[in-house]
DNA sequence: CGAACTGTTGAAAATGATCAAGGCCGGTGG
DNA sequence: CCACCGGCCTTGATCATTTTCAACAGTTCG
């Protein structure tokens, strides 16, 4: 798949473009570049002139308290752009990094720019999926702040099978998740070893089968159910839906 | 003050408006209603036709877990917005509800979607004030994740004198928090018998005076170590960050 | 083969929740 | 004006959850 596609194959979910929006999503250069697993690409407090998008390989964005606990806020796959946030918030408040290999696709700002400025659509497009991530961060503050340990690495692994299966990567029965229990342990707020006991108590009620990054899902709804998972807040669209349903 | 003169003063604490610009905004038709501590505001589920903008009190949104427990994911003054994403994000992922008396003014989807179509400033500041309300929520997800439990409140209190003092309510040195030690636990993930523990640790170290919901902040920097704080994720321009040091 | 992660286990310690009861304060109605 | 009521704050005791520390096993990869 040519690199740029990626970015249409998503906005597409989104919404119906034009043959010239189409075109002009096709043309936009994208600079590519290699990311080793761990390595940072933005910087809390650097200054940005260009987004990325993810063509594969996956990110995540984090923040550092004063005592160095890390806490990650969200991550992305495939056709994502992590960092849209910076057109207009151009000092970074996070920092961003390859949670695997990935390769990475840069746009300018500038150019960015004059593509919303002239079509309305695309730039609709951008801004709804700003919000979108804004609605999972209210997802993880709900997870964090009011479920118990274990509910909340379930409502994890069901987030990132869907988001996953939404990007192409993955099914809803099986599933390669990108994350150490370490890493998982930075999503939900708790230490690596406790992430390790409520994985082992989700694999005792036969809810997941999980051997290193392989994961299996038995029993879909029972998982969600565990999870207090909804897919309400990740605003799916129609054909997104349709998607998860195959 | 004329009610739509709150939500101009806050656009242009962003950016500076041409004369053309600044009467769009006052001629926002605004319809005034007023609710009472607790009422709803717009329910988690329901479809947005208009957004409204906080004349007077103060505003929170809050998702619940399955099990009934409350976690709130921000709250809003005078001057903002507290619902733009429904103008991309039509169906509530969350509810928002008055946390003290307020009065709030609604304007229609339609009408705020011409105004950004014919002003691109006023439509960036839109698009940007989304932007800093989902960082905060990132911040937040740091604070709940990876902060102990008084540094959690002290974080809040921080941020609220912050931003009530740019919304022109309360200084940095005396201010009157709305918040109850519950609607405190409900922002930190605590419960709110913790909290008061909290509060009273913070008052031994001679942090803050905290009487009910009148607070004072003997020393500004040190509470902010205490928790912390640092306005970065707020992304203040300029004009903001004056505001702040007067 | 060894180094470096990652996952697993146990025991002790810390943190925060829950339960229960009482005090303070402001507002309301007699 | 006073008595009462309800919401909020406070305190103590107990309990549950989660962290930390320490050690070891399994994998992957150079």
């Amino acid at each position: 798949m040519p690199d740029s596609d990626r970015l249409l194959r998503k906005i597409e979910t989104i919404c119906t473009l034009t043959a010239k929006e189409k075109a002009a999503v096709r043309d936009i250069p994208l600079t590519l570049r290699e990311f080793d697993r761990g390595e940072v690409i933005i910087r809390q407090g650097d200054i940005a002139r260009n987004c990325f998008l993810v063509v594969t390989g996956v990110t995540c964005m984090f923040k550092i308290t004063g005592d160095g606990y890390r806490q990650i806020s969200i991550f992305h796959f495939s056709g994502d752009m992590p960092d849209l946030h910076s057109l207009h918030l151009d000092t970074a408040d996070v920092t961003i990094s390859a949670l695997r290999p990935s390769v990475l696709g840069f746009v300018t700002h500038a150019h960015l720019r004059s593509l919303s400025d002239r079509f309305p659509n695309i730039r609709s497009a951008f801004w709804r999926a700003t919000l979108v991530d804004a609605s999972v961060f209210r997802e993880w503050l709900l997870n964090l702040g009011q479920r118990p340990a274990t509910m909340r690495v379930a409502h994890l692994l069901c987030e990132t099978v869907v988001r996953m299966k939404l990007a192409g990567l993955g099914s809803s029965v099986a599933s390669v998740v990108p994350l150490t229990q370490q890493e998982i342990g930075d999503c939900v707020g708790l230490s690596s070893i406790h992430v390790n006991r409520c994985v082992q108590e989700l694999r005792r009620r036969g809810l997941i089968v999980l051997r290193r990054t392989a994961l299996e899902i038995p029993d879909w709804r029972a998982l969600q159910k565990a999870g207090d998972f909804d897919t309400g807040y990740l605003h799916l669209t129609e054909r997104q839906q349709r998607l998860l349903d195959n």
